[in-house]
DNA sequence: GTCTATAGTTTGATAGAC
DNA sequence: GTCTATCAAACTATAGAC
C-alpha cells in the first residue's frame, strides 16, 4: 500500500544516478538529488537513513539489473560461443556507465560497504557464472578469476584510456578466444 | 642553490604520500599534509601553487620511479621470459601501493589532468614498451593494449578482491604465456 | 512528509604581520 | 617562508514547525 512512498524512492534513486552520471560516482549530494527530485536535501531523510544508504539502494539496483539481463546463453551453444556472448554482455554493461561501473566493482566510495542485502545479487551473478564455467569443464577458481580479470582489464582500460571509444572493447572477442585456448576448450565446429 | 627548498618539496610530497596511502588517495588535505610536515596548512603555498599541483607531483614521481625500475631485460633472454619479467616487474609495483596504482593509472581525482611534464615520463615509459614489444615481432597497437589490458585487469582485481593477497597475481605468468601462446611467440627452448 | 533553520565540520585558499 | 586569522563555500545531519 505504499505506492507513493515507493514511487518517491525510486525517484531519488533515479535523480542519483543522474547526478553520478553527471559529476562523477564520489560527487553525489544529498542537495543535487534533492534539487533534481523537487525537494529540500532534510526531506530525503524520510526515506534514507543517510547518503551511504542511498549508494547502498543504487549498488543493490546495479547488479539486480545486471542479473535480469536476458540471458544471450539459454539456448544450448557451443562452449567457446556461449563465453564469448558473455563477455560482452558484461563489457557492454560496464561500459556503458561509468559511475554504475566504478560502484558495482571497484571501492572508491570512501567508508561504504554494501549491505548482504544490496550484495546478493552480486554473489548470485558470480555463483551463476561459476556454475556456467564448470559446466563446460573450466576449474571454478583459477579459471574463472583469470576470466574475470580479462574482461576487468579491458573495462579498465578502455575507460581509463578511451573513454566512448572501442579501442580495447573492440578486443573482447579476441581476447575471449585467446582464453579458451588456454583452458583446453575444444574449437568451435562450424 | 636552492637545496633548502628543494628539501621542503621533497619532505611535502613524502608526506602527502604518507597521507594517501593511509586516508586513501582522495582523501588528501592540506592540512594532514602539512602536519606531518611540521608546517601549518597554508604555508604549503610557498611550495606548491596548489592542491592539484601536489597531485602534479606525486604523479610525475611515481612514473619516474617506475622509469627508474631496474632493467630486468637488459641481458637479452628469450621472449616470454622476458615478457615475464617486465609483467612481473609491472604488478609487483603496481599491488604494493594502492593509492600510487591509482592515481598513476586511473582518473579518480575529479579535476585533476597531470600537466605535460608529469605525464612525460609516463610516455617514456609506454614508449619503451612498445619498443620492446615490436622487437620480439608484436604488434605495437592491438597486441601492446591486449597486453596492458592483461595486467591491468590482474591488478585492479587484486586490489577490489583480496587486497594484500595473491589470488590474481599468482595468476601472472600464467596470464603472460596464455597471451604468448595467442600472439605466436616461439617455446621456449630449454 | 516536507519544510526552514541551523548545528557542526571540513575544506582550499588568501591577507597580512613578522 | 612561515605564521595567525579568516574567508567563503561546501557538506551531512538533526530539531522542530507545519
Amino acid at each position: 500500500m505504499d505506492k507513493r512512498r515507493e514511487a518517491t524512492r525510486t525517484a531519488i534513486i533515479e535523480a542519483a544516478w543522474e547526478v553520478v552520471r553527471e559529476q562523477g560516482l564520489a560527487a553525489l549530494t544529498l542537495r543535487a538529488v534533492a534539487e533534481r527530485v523537487g525537494m529540500r536535501a532534510p526531506s530525503l531523510y524520510s526515506h534514507f537513513d543517510s547518503k551511504n544508504a542511498i549508494y547502498d539502494a543504487m549498488f543493490g539496483e546495479a547488479w539486480s539489473t545486471y542479473e535480469a539481463l536476458p540471458d544471450a546463453t539459454d539456448v544450448p551453444v557451443q562452449p567457446r560461443a556461449a563465453l564469448r556472448a558473455r563477455a560482452r554482455r558484461y563489457v557492454d554493461f560496464a561500459v556503458a556507465d561509468l559511475a554504475r561501473h566504478q560502484l558495482m566493482n571497484l571501492r572508491l566510495i570512501h567508508g561504504f560497504t554494501p549491505s548482504a542485502e544490496s550484495y546478493a545479487p552480486a554473489v548470485r551473478v558470480l555463483d551463476r557464472l561459476r556454475e556456467f564455467c564448470v559446466s563446460i569443464g573450466l576449474d571454478p577458481g583459477a579459471d574463472v578469476d583469470l576470466y574475470t580479470a580479462l574482461l576487468a582489464g579491458l573495462v579498465d582500460q578502455q575507460w581509463a584510456n578511451d573513454p566512448g571509444g572501442d579501442r580495447w572493447t573492440r578486443q573482447v572477442d579476441r581476447a575471449v578466444e585467446m582464453f579458451a585456448d588456454a583452458v583446453g576448450l575444444p574449437k568451435e565446429s562450424p
